[in-house]
RNA sequence: GCGGAAAUAGCUCAGUUGGUAGAGCACGACCUUGCCAAGGUCGGGGUCGCGAGUUCGAGUCUCGUUUUCCGCUCCA
């Protein structure tokens, strides 16, 4: 099988035992939006424990908080996104290529522009000593054209820059004609705004001008909480502030099953520290993020590191940790050193002086941000792409196995009784009853035995319990282990301490 | 957004030159078996993605549309 195959054969199990769901699927699907099944709602709340116990339980010098999805709008000026996130763009139908349309004009006029230099040039070159460039630029016809051709122009697009007209945008590369520098045509579509921001309205009269967007990333949740949970908590640099929350971004192209998907959810961090000691925090995260995944047991050999040669407007340091994905390495999580970016531009458009005050050394500054950031969706993939098995048996049969880490799998243990009679369902119940208060399970008594195993391999379910007819003497049951298939008899009391010891996340984090 | 392909039961698919929708698996009930998937009997489930058009008649032909996949494109 290809990764391409695997790839499809994992999104249709997925769908099939309850795992992922395309959205809305009765009014034909939404695109690019899935929802999590009974199981994957498992699997995701597994992680996201596991995320958040590592962080806040595991450091005592990070506290989490939950902020929310719309916030004041000039959240989103400070922390730039209202200025990198609005571009007019344009596609020329011939060479398929895209285009910033405000680019494209300015272009044109610097080509104008150009032009006139050279005329200025030219009559520099003729007139020699005796050259009035301002008399000359002020009489030149060549010159007075071109200058009457660029006032027009920029004064279009400066109006149209200003009301947001789109189609003037189109209108203007039209009329000069501008063309696609690699088809050379002006088969170009309409001008359309790709705001990466979803927005809405907080007026319940549908009024636009109180307009609000959707938050696109979690993180200034964070940043502008700072204060407060900095003095509330007493907290003292440094320390962290985590949070895991939805996200919205209007990709363009939202694609690759829930690996980019337009409404996600994230686990961010963002660890504040005093400046000049950001760099070793970074490298300190790295590798503690890092140990983070290796800890679950699907391979170090999946994992790499993606250090960012060009760096964000805000970071000074940047990586990538990239998971082995069935359509190649890709990013899971990001980890940047973002200075006092953030912080810094809401103490400046707030007005509010967000500084710290070191008591030991009396100095008062800005701190200095470092930030983990992984998408709970890609992990959720990277997990079920990595546990994803097709197992040959003897015979020549085969079983789908999900391989998953124990302690994150949606089921812990499946309790059957191996036949629906003799008394064994109830000593079943008696055993779902000792365990029901500490691992999520299921209860089946239908179909054979064999068949129930694999029902249970296909949701990965690492330990099934099976009550037969020598329980009700001896009192003890089948464990049998999802990977290996291997089965041995434990006493009913012995029970919670044997499934306990592998799923348990506690021993997960204990290993960190 | 552009180009290509696809859409029939929960899943995988069949459906001939246009003539009243099928199989296997899955699901439910009962019987049977009982430690690694397929036993028997009976049963439920589809306006064939959606909307028009051609036709006496459309799952099948035409157009539009939606969604998905692949490739471009885009990507803090």
């Amino acid at each position: 099988m290809t990764q391409d195959e695997l790839f499809k054969v994992l999104v249709a199990h997925c769908k099939e035992y309850g795992f992922i769901f395309p959205s809305s699927e009765i009014y034909d699907g939404l695109a690019a939006v899935y929802d999590y099944g009974q199981m994957g709602v498992q699997l995701k709340n597994n992680i996201k424990n596991y995320w958040w116990e590592a962080m806040t339980r595991l450091n005592e010098n990070i506290v989490g908080i939950d902020s929310c999805i719309f916030m004041h709008p000039k959240t989103w000026v400070a922390s730039g996104h209202v200025a990198a996130f609005n571009d007019p763009l344009i596609d020329n139908k011939d060479s398929k290529k895209r285009y910033r349309a405000d680019v494209l004009i300015e272009d044109y006029l610097l080509k104008i522009e150009e032009k006139i230099n050279k005329e200025v040039a030219k009559g520099r070159k003729r007139f020699g000593e005796a050259f009035d460039e301002e008399q000359f630029r002020a009489t030149n016809p060549n010159v007075l054209r071109e200058k009457a051709k660029y006032d027009e122009v920029h004064n279009r697009y400066v109006e149209a820059e200003n009301k947001n007209d789109l189609a003037e945008y189109k209108q203007i590369i039209l009329d000069c004609g501008i063309v696609c520098p690699i088809s050379g045509t002006a088969n170009w579509t309409d001008v359309r705004q790709f705001n990466l921001m979803f927005s809405t309205s907080l007026s319940n009269t549908g009024a636009t001008d109180d307009k609000i967007y959707l938050r696109p990333e979690t993180a200034q949740g964070i940043f502008v909480e700072y204060l407060n949970v900095q003095k509330t908590g007493r907290m003292k640099i440094p320390f962290g502030i985590a949070q895991i929350g939805k996200a919205f971004r209007n990709e363009i192209v939202a694609r690759q099953f829930i690996f980019r998907m337009r409404e996600f959810e994230q686990m961010e961090m963002e660890f504040f520290c005093k400046p000049g000691t950001e760099m070793e925090w970074f490298r300190k995260w790295k590798e503690n993020r890092m140990k983070w995944h290796v800890n679950l047991g699907m391979g170090a050999e999946n994992y790499r590191f993606h250090d960012h040669e060009k760096l964000a407007h805000y970071a000074n340091a940047a990586t990538d940790i990239e998971f082995n994905f069935p359509f190649g390495f890709k990013e899971l999580e990001g980890i940047h050193s973002r200075t006092d970016f953030d912080l810094g531009n809401h103490q400046k458009l707030s007005g509010k002086k967000i500084q710290y005050f070191d008591p030991e050394t009396g100095e008062s500054y800005v701190p200095y941000c470092v930030e983990t950031s992984i998408g709970v969706d890609r992990m959720c993939l990277a997990v079920l792409s990595h546990a994803y098995t097709v197992e040959q048996l003897e015979g020549g049969d085969s079983r789908v196995v999900m391989k998953i880490p124990a302690p994150l799998a949606p089921i812990k243990v499946a309790v059957m009784p191996l036949v629906k009679k003799d008394g064994l369902p109830e000593i079943a119940q008696k055993v779902v009853d000792e365990l029901k208060y500490d691992f999520s399970y299921q209860y089946d008594e239908k179909d054979s035995i064999g068949k129930r195993y694999r029902r249970q391999d296909a949701i990965g379910t690492p330990f099934c319990v099976t009550i037969d007819h020598d329980t009700v003497n001896d009192g003890c049951v089948t464990v049998r282990d999802r990977d290996t298939m291997s089965q041995e008899r434990v006493k009913i009391e012995d029970l919670r301490a044997l499934i306990d010891k592998k799923v348990s996340l506690n021993n997960l984090l204990r290993n960190l």
